[in-house]
DNA sequence: GCATCGTCTGTCACTAAGTGACATCTAACA
DNA sequence: TGTTAGATGTCACTTAGTGACAGACGATGC
């Protein structure tokens, strides 16, 4: 692993520890110190890592976003978008790491009303995830990641996964709903076949 | 007028004394003290209107695309967005205060790549200006703004609006592109068309 | 017309976010 | 084994942002 990825780790261990804080306590009673010591590093080395107190916990929410990019990056041009991830979802969705970074994203999204600064970091790592989704619209409509027309597609379906996340993060967390991993999925699935302006759902080869 | 109101006019007129100082000097090189100084009130009133630094520039980014959403709110049913808009955007466009605050939102637009908390204030104000637009396709669709397919067209709809409007700008002002009004509406008429999950476009009644 | 009230603002002192400089440590490399 | 590059902690600092208080001003009621 390169030197860059340990930092990436790093990061991302540092941004776990913040958005448990920010969860419990709250963005503005959570300090950079507090950050700091549970983390288990000094106050200086969280303001290299981090441009602000809110961007510590961009890299958990963007790591789930990231994640599934990649899950799509390997999506055959011969599946569609339901085949692909009535297959892969569980096995991606039980993936340790996925699971406990996901709630860490979920307990967020669940207080973004009335913490613009967490909403502001989430709108963030969606514009990540988009720029990475990018590259998937790209090779199955087999253009340019340039194109304007991939990169309205690739916005138009971050946009649909985002509201999905963020319904079922309040339902789950603010109205105590239970959503299976099958339905969640489902969610997901119809959000990015409405949102999608490329043919790209389904097989393309 | 209400108070209110006038509060959110000075907050307005603060947030363009910032614009202007995050593109002539950077973000980083503008400090609170240099806004209020411009702005002509003290730098605790500047923090009384903005919860962070960043915060200063989203009143100007975000009533461009608000005045935006609110003209889409006079479409009537029985025009196309493409009849409306070439009745209506000409008007529009030469209103003052949108040419002065849409040059300031461009320049800005124009640095997103290099400044990230920009870039963060501009989501902001596009996810604002989302909200807006709910009402507005929810109006067209005959339908709750709850609704999820309200939602995610609003989403989609606001995600390509954003796409375009960067693009226009880092084309304009990093590559001195000239881009005429017409063609600017031509675009976000396109590009609005492409990203619309609900047949609102056209003729509604 | 005057008193009262609510809200906004500036001042002041302050906390917390975030930074620059320097020294130390450690892993990688020759 | 020595050198180098990069990461980290410490320290002192600047800047972002805050709480408390007093004054100003416009609106309201009598």
């Amino acid at each position: 692993m390169s030197d860059g990825s340990r930092l990436e780790d790093a990061r991302l261990d540092v941004s776990r520890h913040a958005a448990r804080l920010f969860w419990e306590k709250g963005f503005d009673a959570t300090s950079g110190d507090d950050i700091a010591a549970a983390a288990g590093l000094s106050t200086r080395t969280v303001w290299r890592y981090f441009r602000s107190k809110e961007a510590c916990v961009e890299p958990v929410l963007k790591v789930s976003e990231l994640r599934f990019a990649a899950l799509l990056g390997r999506w055959p041009k011969t599946d569609s978008i339901d085949e692909f991830l009535a297959r892969s979802m569980t096995a991606f969705a039980l993936d340790d790491a996925f699971i406990r970074d996901g709630i860490a994203a979920v307990r967020i999204l669940a207080v973004l009303d009335r913490e613009p600064a967490l909403r502001s970091a989430w709108l963030m790592a969606c514009h990540a995830a988009e720029m990475e989704l990018r590259g998937v619209v790209a090779d199955r409509a087999a253009r340019s990641a340039e194109d304007l027309e991939v990169k309205l597609c690739a916005a138009a379906i971050t946009a649909a996964m985002r509201l999905v996340d963020e319904e079922i993060s309040a339902a789950v967390i603010n109205d105590g709903v239970k959503v299976s991993s099958e339905e969640a999925t489902a969610r997901i699935v119809a959000a990015i076949r409405t949102a999608a302006t490329l043919p790209i759902c389904d097989a393309v080869a």
